[in-house]
DNA sequence: AAGGCTATCAACCGCTTTTAT
DNA sequence: GATAAAAGCGGTTGATAGCCT
């Protein structure tokens, strides 16, 4: 057995990865599915190990992710949640859709925990704290259940918040009226999250921004999908690789992608059964699997985690 | 202006779990 | 059932931007 190398580790890049190679990676997966990664570096030419591909798809390129500062709602869930789980940040992005476990991760470490930190040093946190320590059992099993329903009532209206915006499983990409040309993609797609990149990547690069322009009869005012960038300039990497024909077709994936989200969230995206087991806002069963959890090993471990003191009448941490 | 410090986050590492043969 | 490989996951690191002195 043992753990298999991720890759022969010469010639293998690290670091940052570049525009060229995450359309690279994006039409690899637009033709294949995102499965089979260890087959990627080799049909890509990327010079990447399999598991630094999946985890750049994962975590930026596939669709459905969104970025940029968490709201007040998403920050309640994952304190919640946490509070619930602890750090079982996949368990914790199962729901929260648009947001990977690393960002959840990482926004925790940066904000949540610093916050909760200062929170909990203030006298009536700490004293809160210290009260669990001199509670009765019924006393704590009521302020358990308490806990529990709180965290069930953010879930609930996490998901009532999903079905008011019309995303159900079956629409995720979508927005409902899929019919109509107007519908747009909930959450940002392939070609949004490349975009996105690029204008950062361009931002940080001016040289490359005014090179391009000047070498273009367009009038460049921004890089992006909106941009009067034409695509071939777009798709243009640092180094001058035409990367246009993958790029053209990136976006012709995503629009059959938009147009026929069954099809793709169903179909051809074997990997993106994280999506798929996201929370249906129509059912039960995020809560069952909480219910679940609170009645399984991991459940009792927790609440075995404090002893009470019948003859003090006291409930105690272990 | 320069150097040091801190915060942020993308990416990697290595262990565990799941899947395929 | 045993084994190897792939995928999943959480912790950690490193680059860098921004702030402060």
């Amino acid at each position: 057995m043992g753990r298999p190398p991720c890759s022969d580790k010469v010639g293998v890049k690290k670091g940052p990865w570049s525009p060229e190679e995450d359309i690279m990676l994006v039409a690899y997966v637009q033709e294949n599915g995102p499965a089979n990664w260890r087959a990627v570096p080799a049909n890509t030419g990327l010079r990447r190990c399999s598991k630094s591909c999946r985890l750049r798809w994962t975590n930026y390129l596939r669709p459905g992710i969104k970025r940029g500062t968490f709201t007040d709602h998403e920050e309640k869930m994952i304190i919640q949640l946490q509070a619930l789980l602890g750090n079982k940040w996949a368990a914790i992005a199962s729901y929260l859709p648009e947001r990977t476990d690393n960002d959840i991760k990482n926004y925790w470490n940066t904000h949540l925990k610093k916050q909760l930190k200062k929170l909990s040093s203030t006298d009536e946190i700490s004293s809160s704290n210290r009260n669990l320590h001199s509670i009765s059992r019924g006393q704590w099993e009521r302020r358990l259940q308490t806990d529990i329903h709180t965290a069930k009532q953010a879930l609930h209206d996490a998901l009532s918040i999903n079905e008011e915006n019309c995303c159900s499983s079956s629409e995720f990409f979508t927005n409902s009226n899929s019919n109509t040309d107007d519908a747009t993609p909930i959450y940002a797609s392939s070609a949004e999250n490349i975009a996105r990149l690029l204008k950062e990547w361009v931002k940080n690069t001016p040289k490359y921004e005014e090179s391009k322009c000047s070498n273009s009869s367009n009038t460049c005012n921004n890089v992006g999908v909106e941009s009067s960038c034409s695509g071939e300039v777009l798709a243009e990497g640092k180094t001058g690789v035409d990367l246009s024909e993958p790029f053209e077709s990136l976006f012709g994936f995503e629009y059959q992608s938009s147009s026929n989200s069954d099809h793709f969230s169903r179909s051809t995206s074997p990997s993106l059964v994280r999506v798929e087991t996201k929370p249906d806002p129509n059912g039960l069963g995020p809560l069952s699997v909480l219910e679940e959890w609170l009645l399984d090993d991991q459940g009792k471990d927790y609440l075995e985690k404090f002893s009470f003191d019948d003859g003090n009448r006291k409930l105690f941490e272990i």
